[in-house]
This record gives C-alpha cells, structure tokens and sequence, in this order.
DNA sequence: GATGAATGAGTCTTCATTCAT
DNA sequence: AATGAATGAAGACTCATTCAT
C-alpha cells in the first residue's frame, strides 16, 4: 500500500522508525474514526503492532500525536487550495475546494478530529491547524469576491466553521449528501446575480 | 411524581425531592456547559449542593439526567415551533426559529449538549430529542416551500444539522454572529426569486 | 492507646472512616519503614486492607498522607520538649528530648521518613514539620546556655540536622547505639567544665 | 571530535572507550548531585554525549556504575588518610581527615551519594566503599586514642556514620558551616583533659 | 564498539458506581 | 431519602533493559 517502489537499499536504515511512525499515524487516525478523539493510546499502538513505549517515544504527548495525524491531511487541502486558486471560474474554486474537504471527512472519517480539535480553542495546536486552513480558504474567497461574483458577505472563517461545523454530525446516516447540499446552497446564496 | 401535590402531612414532603431534581438538572447544564459532556457526575451531584448518591437516585444513568437536563428545552423550541408556524410570513417563521435555536445556544451554554447528543446515532434519547426536533422544523419549512417562497432543495434535518453543527463551534469567539450570517445566508439562498 | 476512655456511642459513625485513616497511616508508616519513602502506595492501601481509592480519598496526594503520618510523631515530639523544660537539670534536659528522637526512630522505624523529608528543602510540608522541630528543641538548648551550662557554640537547628542526619544511617547494624554515644559526646564536649 | 590529530593507523582506538568511560562517570558525579540516585540513565548517558547502549556496555548495572563513580573519591580520601597518619598531632591529624571528607561533600556534590549508597546495607558494593572509608579513618583514630589524646569512647565506624549522616542533610543551607562545627565540638568533646 | 529504537512491566491517578449508615 | 465512603477497573505515563543495525 505505502511501499514506495523500489526504494533504493539505505544504509543506516532508521527507516524501520520512519515505518513505524507511519504505522502509529494510521493507526491513530483509523481508531480517532472509530472512538473518537478519546481513543486509548495503549489501542493505537496495538493496532500498530508497537508496544506503548514506542508510541510515547514518537509522540510524547497525544496532542503530538494528533497535530501529526491531521497534518498530513491539512497539507493536503492546503495544496488543494492552491490549485484551486487556478480554476478558471473563482466561484467554482471555492467550490470545489469546500467538497474537497467535505470528501476528506467522508474518505478517511479520521479528519473530523482535524477539525474536532479546532473547537478546543486553548489548544495551540488547533490554532496552528485551523490557521492553516483558513489560509487556504480566505484567498480562494477573496479572489471570488474580487471577480465580483460572491457577495462579501462572509468570512473565510465562517464558511470553515459552517463546514467543520456539519461534518461533525458525520454519523447521521445520509450526512454527506446532506452537507454537500447545504454548502451549495449557502454558496449560491452568496452569489451575486446575473 | 407520582403522587400530585395535595401532599398530606408527611414528614419531608415530596417537594423536597422534586427540588433536589431540579437542583440537579441546573447544576448539570452548567457544569456540562462548561466542562462539556464529560462532565463529572460528582460534581453535578457538589454543584446542586446534593450527595452523589441522591444523584443517582434521581437519575440512575447519565443518559437519563442528560435527557432530562435537554428535554425542557427542546420542548420550549417546540412549542417555539408551533408558535412560529402561525407568523404571517413563513420564511420569517423559519428564519426566526431557527434564530431561536442559535440564541438558545448561545444563551443557555449547555443547550448545545442537546445537539451534541444527538450525534450520537446509537442512543435511543438521541434518537427521541433530535426527533422532536426535526417534527419542529419541519412543519415550518414545508409551510414556506408550499407558499412558494422557498426551493424544496434541503430537509429539514439537513438544516437542523447545519444548526447543530455550526453551533459545536460555539467556543469559536465571535460564533454566533458567525452562525447567525451563515444561517441567514442559507435561507436566502433557498428563497424563490421575486 | 489513643482509645478515648467511654467514648459516646455516636449517631452517624463516621468512625469508619475515621479507622480507615488510622489505618493508612499505620499502614504507610510501616511500609515507609521497610520499603523507603518510593512505597507504592497501593501497597499502602492494601496493608491497610484497604482499596486505592480509599487512600487516595484520605490523602489525594503523597506529600499530604506523609505529612500526616508523621505529624503524629512529631506532635509527641513537641510534647516531650514542653515536658523536658520542666526538667531541674537543662543539659538532662536537653539529652533526654535528644534520646527520645532517638529512640522514636529506633521503635517506630518508619518515623526517619519525617526527617527524610525535611531534607527536600523545597517541600512546603516539610519546612513546616522540621520547624515544628526546631521550636521544640530551640527553647531547651536556650535555657541549658543561659543557665550557663552548656556553650553557645550551636544552634538548635545544628543538632536536630546532627540527630536527624545520624538516624538516617539507622540500617547499620548497631546504629543506635553509636548515635546515642555520639550525640552524648557532643552534648559533652559543650558542656562548661565546672 | 572524536579523532585525535595524528591518530595512528588503528580505527577507534582503545582510548576512545577510556574517555567514553571517564564521560560517563563526570556525567554520573554530575546528575546524581543534582537529582539524587535515582537519576535516569539515559540521562547520565545523554549527558556524556554518549548512547544509553554505551553505558550499558561500560558499566552493565547501575551499582557498578555507582561503584565506579565514587571509586576515585574514596581512593583519595583513602590516600588522604595515609597522609594524615603522619601529621605531628594526632587529633589535628583526624580533624583534619574529617574536614577534608566533609569538604569533599561540599565540593563536589555528588559525593553524597557514596554515604548514601552505604546505607543500603545489602549491598556488597556498598560494604566495599563503606568499609574502605572505616579502613582510612581507624587507624587515625587509634594513633590519637594511643597517644593518649582521646578517650576511646567512639568507633571509626561511629564517626564516620556521624559524617556520613550529616552530610546528607546537605541541602540545608548553611549545612557545611554546621556540620564542621558539629564535628569539631565532637572531637573536642572526646579530647583528654590537658 | 556505539547507537538509539523498541519494549512492557510497574505505578500513579481518576471516576463511575455501589452500599452501609 | 440522603449521604458520602469505599471500591477497583481503566487508562496515562515512565524508565530500565534489550537488541538489531
């Protein structure tokens, strides 16, 4: 699955630490899906195949580990953002980005913790986490509203928080269907006529 | 409870336990408001000025106290909800329920529980609050979908999930304006042109 | 021994727990004895035929079962230092509070524990428990100077660090009595000749 | 770092190991001072720049790295002995000894440590330490007992537990000033009328 | 020889729940 | 009915020790 083909034989291979940080991440995320953010971090290194030590030896505290997990799928939407920013239509940008990130829930259920952890608004790991998304999000916004197609109506924030906000009712049954109509929705509302 | 007022010259009348019931419930709401659902049963049962076994006595598992703690508010939206039905304008009747809803939220801290609750797809409260809830909204917005004022694009559980989920963010600083914008935005988005 | 003579049968024992505390402290105080001050406190609350949470109840933190338990020892301490100023001879005095330290450490064993902690200079606990100490011995090392019988070239605190440092070495085969020899060849070597 | 300008043709050589070993034994000194006996060995290691696996290649258990440690002190004070042996005055020889122990304590810190091992009785490497010091500080005492300069109340072993004793309370303030004046008073009380 | 990743037993600590008073 | 003491299972976290590279 993540075997990088014919990765060329390392000397010192620290590369078995490399694997197993690996296997932690998705070990953390799949069980995070699964029981939530309260998940036992004796369960995630098992589901790793690791003893507890190593767990704690890669990420000395859980929200070490967290920030880990969910960065990988926030660089991911972050990038996404930045072609987005290609698209030629703005308004379809934004779009596409917000189903993006709403597919990303829906795919690997663990990102809703990305977002979960945001409403912790002590956490400076949240902040890092959330501040990054809105970073991605305000330009494909402004660049719409610039083209004169949104109305400047709403943050980048709020439409954030409108998405993360629904995902976490991802254990309704039909949820996807559901959000993805309703981000459609606010976005056409926003949208200036003719 | 089961003996009605009239209470006769009993020693420790009735009205004691029913006080400490409410003490109780009061003491849950803001404790939940503030620690979130995790909330200690101890320290509702210290709160309310009670032992923990009277605690237990009233509500013998936590799912029962949080029903209870909800129940008196999603009965005030629903009776909201019949009230609202009879506005002259029905995207107005939607509008200001759904208003009311974000306001109870942000008025009563621990309301957003009720909501949180009802993510919880397996328990069969979750199941009864969110129900009542739906049985609210949707009579409202069937009204203004049949005036021809508003698109019959979204279910009324769709725009109950986007309230309750927006409303999770409530610890976001600046979340109700946030939500209050976006709830607005949504309706408008729905409504008929001209 | 601590029995108080037709005690009032009381209504609402709470004696119970009043036992169960007696019983961690002897319980700790024993293990601290045989085991130093890294006693598990499980076993703690297993001699004392007790649970964990039980002692965790009683005492929510080490520092605070510790200090309890040699507050005990170090009251009758106190005690002993009032008595020991009604003495006719001060130097007698004096020795005779040095000897019963002493013997305190040598009877109840675990009791070094409460001098082994006044060595953690940093521990609020433990400024309280060796300056319990000081004011016991400071008045008695006063009067044998002013009486003009034993030379100022001591502090009180100088002998309880003498006394206290000695004991800790009590695992040598034969300690009590060097400590004895020692300390009275100290208070000796003070005393005026003539 | 490591290769020494003009190192001769062999890979690592065996001084490389040595000054490991000294590494790992400052290091020790260094953290037992500061974090008493207990300090982690990873720590120790760390500390020396090295591997926890080198550490445990140099010294396979903690008490022989302990035992190592304080080799080098109780070597010197041993030599310091034999040297006080010869000193004119026999008591001014012993004095001397015993300051230049407690001196040692206060210098370097870590020395503590080698008292304290001593009191766990059951140890051999303890038995060893502990009685090379009785070894050194005997035949002092019996030079100025014979030369009729002190009476012959106390042992080596019992001066040396006072000593050791004192010592630990060193983390008092002002301990050192103490300690000499308790040990000088002590001496001077075994001291034969002139 | 050196390294440090991996391991997991050992402790601490919390908290839901029961039950004697 | 009310109380809160007792309980112990559950989970977090540490650190000595081993071992593959």
């Amino acid at each position: 699955m993540t075997k990088p083909a014919a990765a060329p034989p390392r000397r010192k291979t620290r590369s078995d630490a490399a694997r197993n940080r690996e296997r932690l991440l998705d070990a953390a995320k799949a069980l995070i899906a699964v029981r939530g953010a309260d998940a036992r971090l004796e369960a995630v290194a098992r589901q790793a195949g690791l003893g507890i030590g190593t767990l704690y030896r890669h990420f000395p505290t859980r929200e070490e580990l967290y920030e880990a997990v969910y960065r990988r799928d926030i660089d991911q939407l972050v990038l996404l953002g930045e072609e987005a920013m290609s698209a030629s239509d703005p308004v379809e940008g934004l779009r596409s980005w917000l189903h993006a990130a709403i597919d990303m829930v829906a795919t690997k259920k663990g990102m809703i913790a990305a977002f979960a952890l945001s409403t912790d608004t002590t956490s400076a790991i949240s902040k890092r986490l959330s501040g990054r998304l809105i970073d991605a999000i305000d330009p494909l916004l402004a660049r719409a509203v610039e083209a004169g197609r949104l109305r400047d109506e709403v943050a980048g924030e709020d439409l954030l928080l409108a998405v993360v906000g629904m995902c976490m009712m991802r254990d309704q049954p039909g949820w996807r269907a559901s959000v993805l109509r309703l981000i459609d929705s606010l976005v056409s509302g926003l949208e200036v006529e003719g």
